[in-house]
DNA sequence: CTAATACTTGACTAAAATACTCGGATATTG
DNA sequence: CAATATCCGAGTATTTTAGTCAAGTATTAG
């Protein structure tokens, strides 16, 4: 199974996209704070996201990323389809020549655990995390660390 | 997520184990050949085995492994948690400290997809495996490649 | 009793994948 | 034209995986 930090970065990446929509694009350094995710590792992850046509970019000075379409037309396994290839159980990729050419023993059952896997992620789309509570309640958290660090100095000891 | 050869093997030697269960016990030797997994490395994921209880040890001439109970009573999810540790989706563990000791934003999704994942794989048992039509096929193809190999030769060039 | 079989254990290692970094280029805005 | 920010490819340290190797112990057949 491919599922590790990739994958996951790009769909914390790309909720974050669509938690902050509303102002139009987002720079991946503004990202990069909020999520703890380094700027060169979400430049690798967000020129995928594009080709995919997940986002799209703007240039220059105020540019950075929009989701390309309303978030409840986007789905978790298409962000992680993008980025990691597939999400596939299987030793083979799905080849079914496991075992010197031939099908090994087990190969049906990583394919049905594989196909499992994607319509559960394919069931999710980025809107619907959007508005669970857990969601709102970190995110409220992200954003106001941030404040802190770039508004007001909270003491007079700067 | 953890799901690699090393967790498909053991599903899979455990699946040979079922299927020629009313034999006796089986050497790992055997199953290295029919299923083509490298000795010493049964050996590793046996010793994994045999610890969580789920298997048995012979030693000796005609020894080998059975299993410790029933197909029926032995669920993938078992095998795999066995050598794998868990399948977990999270980065952190389940530890929600994923971004600088706080939980990060997508935690509770790679929570749900755990759990999703955990009780697939809990719902399926060996012997329904035995059972299914692509699997019998696949064993019998293999036990006859060793019959061919050991047998009465094939031809008199040897 | 002894030789062969087969499990048991732990340490070690090559190869692959992952998770990045770095340097520089290009486009856009003010 | 200077600052911002995306774009792009190559390079690399670390970690994980998958596996080897060597030495041992228990058991049984003969």
């Amino acid at each position: 199974m491919r599922l590790t930090t990739k994958g996951r970065y790009a769909v914390t990446a790309m909720l974050d996209l669509a938690i902050h929509a509303s102002t139009g694009p987002i720079s991946l350094a503004e990202i990069s704070e909020r999520q703890g995710i380094s700027l060169s590792y979400l430049e690798q992850l967000f020129s995928k996201l594009r080709k995919s046509g997940l986002v799209f970019s703007v240039r220059g000075p105020g540019g950075g990323y929009s989701l390309s379409r309303v978030g409840d037309e986007i789905f978790i396994a298409q962000i992680i389809d993008a980025v990691n290839e597939a999400v596939d159980a299987t030793g083979c990729g799905g080849q079914a020549d496991c075992q010197a050419g031939e099908t090994c023993l087990t190969h049906h059952l990583w394919t049905d655990l594989s196909s499992q896997i994607h319509s559960f992620l394919s069931d999710i789309s980025l809107s619907s995390l959007v508005e669970r509570q857990e969601v709102k309640d970190i995110s409220l958290r992200q954003d106001s660390r941030i404040t802190e660090k770039s508004g007001i100095p909270l003491s007079t000891l700067a």
